[in-house]
DNA sequence: ACATCTTTTTACTCATGCGTCAATACTTCT
DNA sequence: AGAAGTATTGACGCATGAGTAAAAAGATGT
């Protein structure tokens, strides 16, 4: 079917909605119920259609998996781009990727179970998920030991410190629904407030 | 087998220490790979018997699961009615609560999977550990609020400030291992300072 | 030593769910 | 209309793993 433009919905782009949404239920449903725990059938049914179309789009459930945890990665990675490709202070990049990697997480949906799940996957795909994580919190690392030599925050640990508000962020799925009476950048800057100022009141 | 005061190791004392140490190495392996993808044959294996020997102890698997969960939510239970027994401020209440909380968790290790994993259970089951769940959750937030009228803690939002702790806590069993560089002490009152002072500088 | 009770095993049944194959519907182009 | 793909289905094979039953092994007390 031709529009205005003459453009088409080329076989290839629906295909790569049909796979895009298919991504969408079943990672919604891996997060829900784990991975182990959703059988095919059931995003199958999900979707509507029956389990053996799933096949003619991903080799197997394991592939699934995996390309629901790129999607899911992907929010780091454009997170961490973006940052590196602005200007300012490392204390303002710090703020700037913790802020824009919450927003995508929320947007999206999806980091939690495929953290949890990861070990479904054959060694190659774990080690390269893994490897992609790691850039992440190398990078977020970086810019807090940057922002201590800046003389912007106290010189905290930063393996500690990183891993504190990493989980703090990533557990923020658990509670925060997409019909959530706060909005995802609302959230956000409540997080930052109290990663970067505690809780003590001060005169 | 009587020992030097008359005393005997029971048979009764002898099945709850089975039963003990095959809760652990259950908890253990849910924990690494999740319910779903743990099976019986392996936990046994663990243990040294057979499958079948787990029967004679717990009903089925979900049983197995629920008395894991069951040891795991008594931390937070035992932090609260610590906290509870004892005197002073809300603030201090607070810090006491979470600090106790952390340390018991990084010695008894275990949330993590079986959060993730609740909806393994019959409906019953579930709603009794959530039950358990929330009324850590009122505790705490009551106490934030106590806090902010006392003037110790700036005007947060409770629900926002203690999912964000409770988040950061809840991953530490996610990157703190046993024999980790840093004790469960030492963690403690690192994020115990991150979450009260925030990582900016002041003069 | 023998009888009784507890614990563990061996050998099974049965359901679930992944993945395949061949047949069928649906598109698109000529 | 009909041919050549493309997409989807229904019916199956097969492995895994939960749970059971009956027999064997191990304790304990007389």
């Amino acid at each position: 079917m031709a529009n205005w433009n003459g453009a088409v919905a080329s076989r290839e782009e629906v295909r790569e909605q049909k796979r895009r949404a298919a991504l969408r239920v079943a990672s919604r449903i891996f997060n829900e119920k784990g991975y182990h725990a959703t059988s095919l059938d059931e995003v199958a049914d999900d979707i509507g259609v029956t389990k053996t179309a799933l096949y003619y789009y991903f080799k197997n459930k394991e592939q699934l998996l995996y390309e629901c945890m790129k999607l899911t990665y992907n929010c780091g990675q454009t997170a961490r781009l973006e940052t590196e490709a602005m200007d300012g202070s490392a204390f303002e990049k710090l703020q700037f990727l913790y802020g824009r990697f919450m927003e995508l997480l929320m947007e999206e949906r999806g980091v939690y179970t495929t953290m949890a799940n990861i070990r479904a996957l054959p060694e190659e795909a774990q080690q390269e998920l893994i490897e992609r994580r790691r850039q992440l919190d190398r990078y977020s690392r970086m810019l807090i030991e940057k922002a201590i030599e800046e003389g912007a925050i106290r010189s905290v640990d930063t393996r500690i410190t990183s891993n504190f508000f990493l989980g703090a962020v990533n557990w923020i799925l658990r509670w925060h629904t997409e019909d959530d009476a706060m909005t995802p950048k609302e959230v956000s800057a409540h997080f930052l407030d109290l990663f970067m100022n505690g809780i003590v009141k001060r005169d």
